[in-house]
Order: C-alpha cells, then structure tokens, then sequence
DNA sequence: ATTTTTTTTGAATAAATTATTCTTTGGTGG
DNA sequence: CCACCAAAGAATAATTTATTCAAAAAAAAT
C-alpha cells in the first residue's frame, strides 16, 4: 500500500512533471507492470531521466525498485479481487457507519505510512523526558489539548499553550532531557518551525505529527509520525485528518500504558 | 501461483544448472526480489547467461519476467489464504495496527448501538440551541473539550468548564433554546445528573453521550447517545472507550458540517 | 519590474543490466 | 577413438538504467 500512498500523500508539493507521472502511475498502475523507464516517459510524456529522478525523489535506488514497489502496492489492494477498501460496518443507512467507513480509510492508510520504529522510539521518547511541551498549528489546537491531557493523566509533565507567543517563551527554558511535540496539520507554519529549531539548539529532543509529506516541521524533527489525509471534502477532510491524528496519539498512549505496569 | 508451480513441475526435465537455479529460487523466493541475473547467478554458481537461458526455458521473455512472475506467484500465495472477520489492518504486526483492529471493534459495535434518529435529533439539536453546555465526568473532560472546540470551530456558542461547581451555575443561566451537552463514561456521577434535572426544570434540552446500560445521566436526557465499551484491561478500556466516544462526536460535527452548506 | 538564485528539465553520456552469439566442455553412442 | 549433441560459459552486442551538465523555467530577492 504504502508506495502508492506515498504518491497521492506527495501529490501537492511535487513539480508538474513529477505530478503528471505520479497521476499517471495512480491511473494505471497496472500498465507499469510491462513499462520500461523510457516508454513510460513517453506514455506521460517526459524525459527518461525525469522517470529516474522521480523514482529517487520517491526513495527508491532507481526504476527498478519504484516498479516494484508500485506492483506491490497494487497486489496488496488487490489480489484478493477487487480493490475494495475492507468493508466494515455493515449497515450503510446510518451516517456513523458512513464516517466510520471513510475513517477507517484513512486510519489504515496512517497505519501503514508509520514506521514501527518511529513509534516506539516516540513512546520511549515521551517516557524519557523530563518535561514536553506540546506546540500545534491552529487547526491541531483541539488534538493537542487532548494529548496534553492523556499525558497528564498518564503523569508526565506536559504543557500544551495556544498563544504562540508563550510557547517561544517555553521552548527556552527547555533542557536536553525534555521533549517537544509539534501537531501541525500541513506543517508550513512558520513559528512552529521556529520552536523546533530552537528547541534543537538547547538538545531538545523533536517529536512531530504532521500530514505526511516533506514539510519543514517534519524535517526538522528527530522523530517522524505522520498523517495521511484523505481526499474529501475540505471540512470533512480536516475532521478525518484530526481524527487520524488521534488514532497515532492513541497509538501512542496505549503504548505507555503497555510498557508501564 | 503458475510460475514456482511451474518450476516444481519441470524440475525433472531441467538440466543440472537449471535445476540449481529452480531449487535456489524455490527456497529463497524472497530473496529474488533484489537479485539482477549475474547476483542471482553468482549466488547459485552458474553463469549469468545461464540465468536468462533458464528464464526463457520456462517461457518468459528473460530474466526481468521471470522475476516479475516469481513475484507474482510468490504475492498471489500470501494474501489469497484466509477470511477471518473483519480484518482490516492486514499484515503488519504495527502497535498501530493492533490498536486499530480492536478501536474497529468497539466502532463497530458503537456504531451498531446508536439509533439513527436519535442521532439525527442530536445534530438538529445542536443546531438549534442558541447555547450549549457540555458537562463531563473526569474521565470524559478530554473528550468534552474536543466537543466544545469543535464545536466552537463551527459557530456553535459552546461552553465548557470542568470545574464542578461554576457548570451548576452556568446551568441556571439556561434557557429553554439551550442545549445541555452530557459526556460520561459510566453514568452514576451525582452532579451530573443534578445539573440535567435543573437543565430540563428551566426546559433545556438533554442530551447525553454515556456508556450502554441504564444510567441515571442517560434516564434524564432527551436525547441519547451511547458508547459500548470493550471488555480489555482497565487503561486500555479506558482509551478505547473514549475513542469511540471521539467517533460518535466525529459523527455528530460530519452531520452538523453536511447539512450546513 | 528586473536581476539573482534556485529548481526543474532533458540531452548526452556513462554505467549497469540483460540477451545473444559462439566457442568450449563433457558426456554418449557408434 | 571419433563424431555428435546437449549444456555451459566467455565474450560481446543490445538494451535499459543512472548521472552529469547545460539550458530553461520558476521563485525569490532587490
């Protein structure tokens, strides 16, 4: 799954071209199965080596592996017959089952977008520190608070403020036994960019939640989980997107909880 | 499926190098997956022209066929095995996964619990009520205040204070337009049902969100909604039950968003 | 609005992989 | 012992993939 995903969770910050061969492949992804590098630049309609580039931009070595992932991808959805994404929820008239469905979309693709490593690395991460500060962008606000309060619950020490001004403040006095926590939904955001780096400078140790595509909040963190929104509608998609956010967060919990006791 | 069959079958019609490489494959079908023909061949001790020859013995057009083929077999036979009951989160033994698994679960039978039209009362309720209290047990405050800034987000004049005795006061203040918002996780909290009783004195609409079983919050409301918890250790109990109660919530702002437009 | 800088692109080319040819090997039957 | 044939590999041709570099386009800065 991941390697297609990885693609439409791209989508927006690639250059035309790369956005022309990455629609193509979604199209017909099957069709790639007998391509080489240059017929499916001609298909498309670019370069041979602009095929190369965008399979590295990917993280692949080259075409090759690109290919091949692309066709796992593909046989993962879809061996089993169709490419239906896992019906749940049986009754469709109720609009809870609806969402639930769309839902679960978007959490299994969050599900297979995050590293293992990364997560656990994160839950370690938060039993480590001594204090974290949680900083968020406007439209993570509600995820964050709940995430303080998990956190709090569970005894750590933990610090969620709204007003951005303060939390530069915070970030200052942080040690390198702290942690900070970034919820961003697409991770533009400036100031929250400006925390982390500042955060880096005293030893801080950098925990980031953010949609899944290269965005300076993310790439200026030690530890990476991601989000993969959904295609929808902008308000539907910003309560999916938040509620993937929460499923990681859960993730997260469950996770001190587990190794706690 | 068709092509490791295949080399099975011919296995005793292959000449010694060939049957080298078949065995080889056959044992390490995984490993093909990076292999080019002379690392495949260097591996087996053949040549690499060996390599393409057996690849078009078998009657692919060389050695990237076969490969693809061997894929394909070897793909096909993982997934088209078992049909459990809903599994969704397939394969990965991800921390991720396993907690979506069992949140699908509690989703399920939530979803399953809640009457459509108690549901869509709920979202009119909502958009009707000129204010909204929300008012939550200790374990729900988290929950409480992503309802309230959710809420708030959409124009809802929604109000939520934890501490106990300031939510009695702000339900004097309440009107018969007014929506009284109830979160709670078992229902037996005394202030809770206090302040609904002298909500619905004043007219103030009820509407509760409580665990499934007769509870004295969820008697004295209007309107009810219900989570059902699972039957895992405390904490976990603890998480699932407020994730599901995030979902009804998510399904009362996708309600509230729909209809908005 | 214009220059500078960066990014993107593709042509040319280098590197690598794959396929074919052709010679050598080794076994078999006459 | 020699001709014969299948099979294997070395050499090489053909194809495919990856890199380099210069030009073009877009973005940023002045």
């Amino acid at each position: 799954m991941t390697c297609l995903l990885k693609m439409r969770a791209m989508r927006d910050q690639l250059s035309v071209n790369e956005r022309k061969l990455a629609d193509f492949i979604l199209e017909n992804t099957q069709l790639l199965r007998d391509y080489s590098s240059s017929q499916l630049a001609d298909a498309v309609g670019v370069s041979q080596s602009s095929v190369v580039k965008f399979s590295q931009k990917l993280g692949y070595r080259g075409y090759p592996s690109l290919k091949l992932a692309v066709y796992e991808s593909y046989a993962g959805a879809g061996i089993g017959g169709g490419d239906e994404p896992v019906r749940a929820f049986a009754s469709t008239a109720s609009p809870l089952s609806q969402l639930g469905q769309k839902k679960l979309e978007v959490l299994e693709n969050t599900v297979s977008i995050n590293e293992v490593d990364q997560l656990t690395a994160a839950v370690e991460a938060i039993r480590a520190a001594r204090c974290i500060q949680i900083s968020a962008c406007p439209g993570s606000v509600s995820v964050a608070r709940y995430l303080a309060h998990q956190l709090l619950e569970l005894g750590c020490w933990a610090v969620f403020d709204e007003g951005g001004k303060l939390q530069q403040r915070i970030s200052n006095s942080l040690r390198d036994d702290d942690l900070l926590c970034i919820l961003c939904d697409f991770g533009g955001e400036e100031s929250l960019v400006d925390v982390a780096n500042r955060a880096r400078e005293h030893g801080v140790k950098v925990l980031s939640l953010t949609r899944y595509n290269y965005n300076a909040a993310s790439i200026h963190s030690d530890i990476r989980l991601y989000v993969v929104p959904s295609d929808d509608e902008e308000d539907l998609q910003r309560l999916l997107f938040r509620s993937a956010q929460l499923h990681v967060i859960e993730g997260l919990i469950s996770g001190l909880l587990s190794k706690k006791g």
